[in-house]
DNA sequence: TTGTACGCGTTATCAC
DNA sequence: GTGATAACGCGTACAA
């Protein structure tokens, strides 16, 4: 493999010169630069990475961390800022939860932190670890998703806010309006029910009209289509059938479906199902999922461009929207 | 950030020592060991990545040229391979055709090649060009997975194979045993139809039978849901339906699927559906999808060990099985 | 078993 | 505009 000397020798200049060609082009002379060019074609050279690493102590690489990409919606997440990072010359590695058993901190002391330029934390269930590592690490910049209005005054962190607990407000409200009253919620039991916002907002809404749920599954399993079946084999075990199923994410309320169709439960006519999420799959399912459509791929890219943003323009500060979900009203409901 | 000096200055001993330490901890006396252990703590020490990976001219990291991971087949491979990666202490960098808009070469261009420990190839479509990329690299190790049995003799490369072709074969005499004739074929044009193992595959068997098609759809897109459902609807501009429709991919024909839902086209009395990949969607999709199974987690598992003895243990001629594929008989077809 | 000295390949600085 | 020189932090041969 050529080094810069071998293509510095080649072309008659010094390695200084070669470098500053690579980096910085025009401030080298014309017929300078093509003989560097032939040089470097002549010998096929390329830098190499680890002494430039080395030498600028910046990887141009990011970590993300997140959850399982099985669910699309998190598969959306990552490539979505993966998307975002390439076109500005940087990498991404990707560390999920689900490798460590769902322990954040178990990952977190995993990472090899000081190696990445900029760190992204998308895991909605854990922010106090989140922000507590990110104080731990001041040099880093850092941007936190998170599903619950935070504030910090930490330089090197920018924190994006998805409103989710209005989504789940305004789909309860939605199938309220539709005069139903056994309605059942279905979840995971990623932390304590009074801490977990979607939940809490749910059972607020209820109690404003004065609602009991007709049932809560809340298994402590991952985010998946056979989660959601699982889930509604339980909530038929009542003797009485619930006549709306609330499904905190989109693709355990896949399951769901797939379990009442077993069941020749008719939807929406007997049981009225809604989701949360939107991803892809919910307008393709059939039948077609009514579900809380959040703004994710703009969220993503947000998240990369306000790392971007502290990577490599030091830190300034920018209005950060607020993202606000909306109903997709679908077959599942009407 | 403290470096290895800090460290041993504090524990009393000499940079090298800690090294040794990190890299070798029973070639350091044990009260040494307990000193160093103390200073790293101390001054919360995390070996420099830069200047271990320019001095041993290894990231540890490997890089996965896959396609569109938005499909959950690709999703698979690329999650399956970076959970085998992890266990064993490497990083996995994702490259997808689709960043480049299908082109392949821009995409080979592109990465720095010299900074990976290995190279995993995952993009059928392009096999020659694939192989003159491992042969232009050839300190490199590589996996190269494909769907036709392609040979080589390249030291750096390994070749993994999973027969599609044979795949097709028996999706393709399963509908025609149920009695059906007028089959028609969706799939991408990925490259030319003589070229493509999968149609090449469909054609021959129904040549067999003295059958030609219904109609050939290969829509030069994204395997994607849309796709399947823009590729129904051309179908359905024929002045005859066709009673069969093969799909070669698992999640086009969820697209084709719901475009029948929507035309309230019974599915399997009217029309059978078949698909390709087994992805989870198809056996939670109503109706479950009949598709054709290829063990793709075993072979991206065997994808990365290949790799992996490559990397770590030199070349050692290992026995590579062929991945068969299975029907998995569903709701679409009975 | 431990310490000293050097080199990995690049880029930033500063004379010229 | 160009070139010599130092420095990034670690691993290792070699000497002690």
């Amino acid at each position: 493999m050529a080094v810069i000397k071998d293509v510095a020798k080649l072309a008659g200049v010094s390695p200084s010169t070669v470098s500053k060609y690579l980096n910085n082009p025009q401030s080298v002379l014309a017929k300078n630069c093509e003989k560097i060019e032939m040089a470097i074609k002549e010998l096929n050279y390329r830098p190499n990475l680890f002494a430039r690493q080395l030498r600028v102590q910046d990887s141009h690489t990011i970590a993300l961390i997140a959850q399982e990409i099985m669910n699309p919606f998190h598969a959306t997440i990552y490539n979505t800022i993966r998307k975002a990072a390439i076109k500005k010359n940087y990498s991404v590695i990707l560390y999920s939860i689900s490798d460590v058993g769902g322990e954040l901190s178990t990952l977190l002391d995993s990472i090899p932190r000081n190696y990445f330029s900029g760190i992204i934390v998308c895991y909605f269930h854990d922010m106090d670890k989140s922000l507590e590592f990110a104080l731990a690490n001041k040099d880093i910049p850092f941007t936190i998703m998170s599903n619950i209005p935070y504030t910090n005054n930490l330089e090197n962190v920018r924190l994006l806010y998805g409103d989710f607990a209005h989504g789940i407000e305004m789909i309860t409200e939605f199938i309220i309006g539709k005069g139903r009253k056994k309605i059942a919620y279905v979840g995971c039991m990623t932390r304590q029910p009074d801490q977990e916002p979607k939940f809490t907002s749910f059972m607020r809404t209820m109690g404003r009209h004065n609602l009991k749920p007709h049932s809560v599954v809340r298994l402590q399993k991952e985010y998946r289509a056979e989660t959601g079946y699982e889930s509604l084999k339980i909530i038929l075990e009542k003797e009485e059938r619930p006549d709306a199923i609330l499904v905190d994410n989109d693709i355990m309320a896949i399951g769901v479906l797939r379990g009442l169709a077993d069941h020749k439960i008719k939807v929406p006519d007997e049981i009225i199902v809604t989701g949360f999420d939107d991803i892809t799959m919910a307008s393709f399912y059939s039948p077609a999922l009514t579900t809380v459509r959040v703004p994710i791929e703009a969220m993503s890219i947000k998240a990369f461009d306000l790392l971007y943003e502290m990577m490599e323009k030091g830190n300034i500060a920018t209005e950060i929207p607020v993202f606000v979900p909306e109903i997709v009203v679908r077959e599942t409901t009407s």
